[in-house]
DNA sequence: TTGTTTTTACGAAAGCTTTCGTATAATATT
DNA sequence: AATATTATACGAAAGCTTTCGTAAAAACAA
């Protein structure tokens, strides 16, 4: 397994539109991301192609308008910058971080027995 | 409330060393730093004064020797840092967070408990 | 064809964080 | 007292990300 270098907040931003949209052009994330905040069309292009060249994007240039594909999963990514924060900000309890993200963000009951079933499994596993 | 600057990642890290250990010098700060990688007394120094400078840090002057406090508390920090982090990578779903994070970590059995008890809790007062 | 729009390419500026060299002052040592 | 050590202060350099101006090429429109 290589390792990916991490992305910056703005490729990250640019990431999640590819995740969400599939392969686009530089103008189509540019809209997208001009509807939250204003970006310069060139700011845009520029980190794609910083994304190319690190190789979390790749990018087909046989037409005149080069479409971009996330080279990284999001899960991979989400996991990748999880650990990084854990450690940083939590020292590695994840136990914590759940305590924390529970306790701040109300979660929906459906969601709360996926949680639930997944404590299940490990407990099952850690009792072996 | 006060809204409080982002740590950045050094001064993170000095503000971990603060909690821990309570109020402190620079030196005291930079040999702790050190066992875990090189840092330049005068770079540790540097960021204790920004922190000073932003508010994420106390010092007592009175003496030759200054002694830092953390002005931040912990879980104040962590909870502003988890915000911070479930938008940008998590788009806001703390249960996605929160199955990726026991997902890839183990956490004890009693972790588990109290994140079981805690799911309690939000269920009964859902159920309202 | 001529001019307008759209795209990529390039490089530099701006902004932020981290690192460090140097100076100066205070303290400790011999 | 003279010297060495330890502290803070200051500013600049280094490193990284983001932003943008400008140019050149390609496609389109009049």
């Amino acid at each position: 397994m290589k390792k990916l270098p991490k992305p910056t907040e703005a490729e990250l931003e640019i990431l999640q539109v590819l995740w969400s949209r599939g392969p686009s052009s530089v103008r189509e994330v540019n809209d997208i991301l001009n509807k939250k905040r204003e970006v310069g069309y060139t700011t845009t292009l520029k980190i794609m192609q910083i994304m190319a060249d690190k190789g979390l994007a790749e990018r087909d240039t046989s037409t005149r308008t080069h479409i971009y594909t996330p080279a990284v999963s999001e899960g991979d990514t989400q996991k990748q910058l999880l650990n990084r924060f854990l450690e940083t900000t939590f020292k590695g309890s994840a136990s914590k971080l759940v305590m924390q993200a529970l306790g701040n963000h109300e979660a929906s009951a459906e969601e709360l027995e996926k949680i639930k079933a997944l404590i299940k499994k490990i407990e099952g596993e850690q009792s072996k």
